[in-house]
DNA sequence: CCTTCATTTCAATCTCTATTGAGATGTTGA
DNA sequence: TCAACATCTCAATAGAGATTGAAATGAAGG
């Protein structure tokens, strides 16, 4: 997903909120299938007018989805955007040399290996 | 880098002013030798007073450091704590899928790639 | 030593964002 | 249709962060 300055500040203001970067961890860890509403809300602490707040001011930087599935509201990530942002960060930084990012790469890598059995 | 949440809460809070987000990625660009605060003011469009104030709040979060250089002080991105924020964000993103996260990998790699030769 | 240049500090103002509690909306099963 | 449940909306308040311009600090060369 390419991204655009006003994006990627969207994003990055959206993951400054205490409450709102829990939301995401929890949801990257969650996967695809996502976590209803109130399943959040209970996890991270946060009242329901609260926690309405954050998960929209999350969709509306394109960081989450949602679905309504019966009485519930599924939120999951959306992976692209994150990588997207990634990408958008690191831009550039090789500069030729490959070796000043591949730390991040590796970094990257080693936690996605790390979730594998 | 290991990375605890309220130094990612820092960093993104950083990241999430747009000046301050030009400056890293200008930075990121720049490699390890960085650049002196006037030649970033010059480009970013801030005046001294602003580009100090973002400076020294880039630098409080552990984004950049700074030494000093006959009469310039000179700032260079700090890559462990961009490569520590990736893998903080992304911690446990798998579920023992790494196809779910590969994507994300993929693009840090990729924006490596095109800076080689 | 004194002037010049580069950068930082300070105080005042303004804008943006988070939180709270009450009420409204929409969905499901009896 | 009615009662319950899940989630969202709204308005008011309080707090944090950005910008400005002037003045202060600190290093370097004549």
């Amino acid at each position: 997903m390419k991204m655009t300055e006003a994006q990627a500040l969207a994003a990055f203001s959206a993951l400054s909120q205490e409450t709102r970067l829990r939301i995401i961890r929890l949801l990257v860890t969650a996967g695809p299938d996502g976590l209803a509403a109130g399943a959040i809300g209970e996890t991270v602490g946060a009242s329901s007018s609260r926690l309405s707040f954050h998960l929209s001011h999350l969709e509306q930087a394109g960081l989450v989805q949602s679905r309504r599935e019966a009485r519930s509201i599924i939120y999951s990530v959306a992976y692209p955007a994150l990588s997207g942002l990634v990408a958008f960060l690191m831009r550039d930084c090789c500069q030729g040399h490959p070796a000043i990012c591949g730390p991040a790469v590796a970094a990257l890598a080693d936690c996605c290996a790390a979730g594998s059995p």
